[in-house]
DNA sequence: GTTGTTCTGTACTTGATAGTAAATAATGGA
DNA sequence: TCCATTATTTACTATCAAGTACAGAACAAC
C-alpha cells in the first residue's frame, strides 16, 4: 500500500546494541549509528522514536536474550546445582578477556546517569526480578536436594550479587581462570 | 607574591564528586560544577585541567577514601572474619535506599563506555588491586584460624566481586535487610 | 499510467557545552 | 607607590549532536 521499509528494524537493534555497548549511551551519537547501520536519522525517528526510546528497545530486546537462554538453561534436567553452574559458566567469555571490558549491557545503563531513569529502570527492575525468579524457582524445586538451613531465596540473591559482581567487574578483563574460580567457591553456597 | 586563590581545591573535588556520582560523567556539565561551586570555567581550567583530568582527580580522591577506611576496619583487631564482615557491613548505606541509587563512583566511571579509557582504567585497576591486597592480607594472617580446604586468595577475590555486585544492583535501592542477608550468606564461605 | 501513501535522503535549525582570549583584580615584594 | 605575578570575570568561539522540514522515491491499488 506504500512504500516499504529499506531496512529490518531488529538488525537496526542489533547494530545499536552493539554500539551502545561498547560507548555507552551518551558517547554513542545517531549520526554514528546512521553511519553504521546505513539508515538515515529521520527512518530511525521513525521507526523508533527518540534517542531514549531507540535506546529502551536495544535494552528490552538484550534483556529478552539473556531471559530466554537463562530459562532454556535452567529448565534442563538434572540438578539445580548443576543448572546453575552451566548457567554462570556460561557467562565466562563475558565477564573474562576482551570481550568482558565492555560488561553488560543492563548493569552498564543502571550505573549511567544520563539515563532517563524511570523507563530504563522498570525495565531493569522487571528483567532483574525475572531472572532471580527463574533462579528461586529452580531451587525451590530441588528444595529436597539441599541441607536443613538452605533458604532457596537468599540463595537466589547471593546468585544475582555474584552474577551483578563478576559483570561489573569484567570491565577489567579479568583472566577466565579467576572468574571460573570464585563460581567454584560460590557454588558451596548451594548445598 | 600573587594573587591567592579564592577557593580550596578539596571543597570544589568534592562537590564535582557529588555532581558526578549522581549524574555521571557526561551529563555533568562543567557550567553546572561552575554553578554549584562558584568556581569559573578558566579557574577551574587552570586548577585542574580540562574536564577529564578534573575527573580523574575526584576520582582518585574518591578511592582515596575509600582505601583509607578500609585500611583501618580490616587493621582492627581480632579475627579476620569479624573485621571483614565488620567492613562489608559497613556499605550497607551505599548499597541500599536512597543512597544506594547511585551506586559506587568507581563502578560507575568503569562501566561509562564514554571515559578517556587509558588514565581511568589504571586508576580503578590499581583500587581494585590494593584493596583486594588489604583483603587478601587480612585473611592471610589469620589462616590458622580456617578450614583446611580455605583459599584465602581466591576468597579475597571472591569478597570484591560479591562488593562489586552488592554495588552495582545498589542502583535499585533494595532494602537493607536484603543486603545484609547475602553479607550473612557470604560469611559463610570465609572459615 | 495515475494516485495516494509511506519511506528515504539532504540539508537545515537549534541548543548545549568544552574550551579560551583578554581585560581586570588581588596579592607580596622592591 | 609601583611592579611582577597569578587568579578571576566576562564574554566569546567552535564544535557537535538531537531532532526536523521538505522534496523526491518506491510501492499498492485502481
Amino acid at each position: 500500500m506504500a512504500r516499504p521499509r529499506s531496512f529490518d528494524p531488529n538488525d537496526v537493534l542489533d547494530i545499536a546494541r552493539q554500539m551502545f555497548w561498547q560507548k555507552g549511551f551518551q558517547a554513542t551519537s545517531l549520526d554514528e549509528i546512521t553511519a553504521a547501520s546505513g539508515v538515515a536519522k529521520p527512518s530511525l525517528y521513525a521507526a523508533f522514536g527518540d534517542k531514549n526510546a531507540l535506546f529502551l528497545k536495544v535494552l528490552d530486546r538484550y534483556h529478552d536474550g539473556i531471559l530466554g537462554w537463562a530459562e532454556r538453561v535452567l529448565a534442563q534436567p538434572g540438578s539445580a546445582r548443576d543448572a546453575i553452574r552451566q548457567w554462570l559458566t556460561g557467562f565466562i567469555p563475558y565477564c573474562s578477556g576482551e570481550k568482558g571490558q565492555r560488561g553488560c549491557l543492563s548493569i552498564n545503563s543502571a550505573a549511567d546517569g544520563s539515563l532517563d531513569r524511570a523507563e530504563i529502570r522498570k525495565s531493569i527492575e522487571r528483567y532483574n526480578r525475572r531472572l532471580e525468579e527463574l533462579l528461586r524457582a529452580r531451587l525451590r524445586a530441588d528444595r529436597a536436594q539441599f541441607g536443613r538451613g538452605f533458604d532457596p531465596d537468599v540463595t537466589a540473591h547471593t546468585i544475582m550479587v555474584v552474577h551483578a559482581g563478576l559483570l561489573a567487574l569484567a570491565h577489567q578483563s579479568p583472566e577466565s581462570r579467576r572468574v571460573k574460580s570464585v563460581i567454584d567457591q560460590v557454588m558451596n553456597l548451594v548445598a
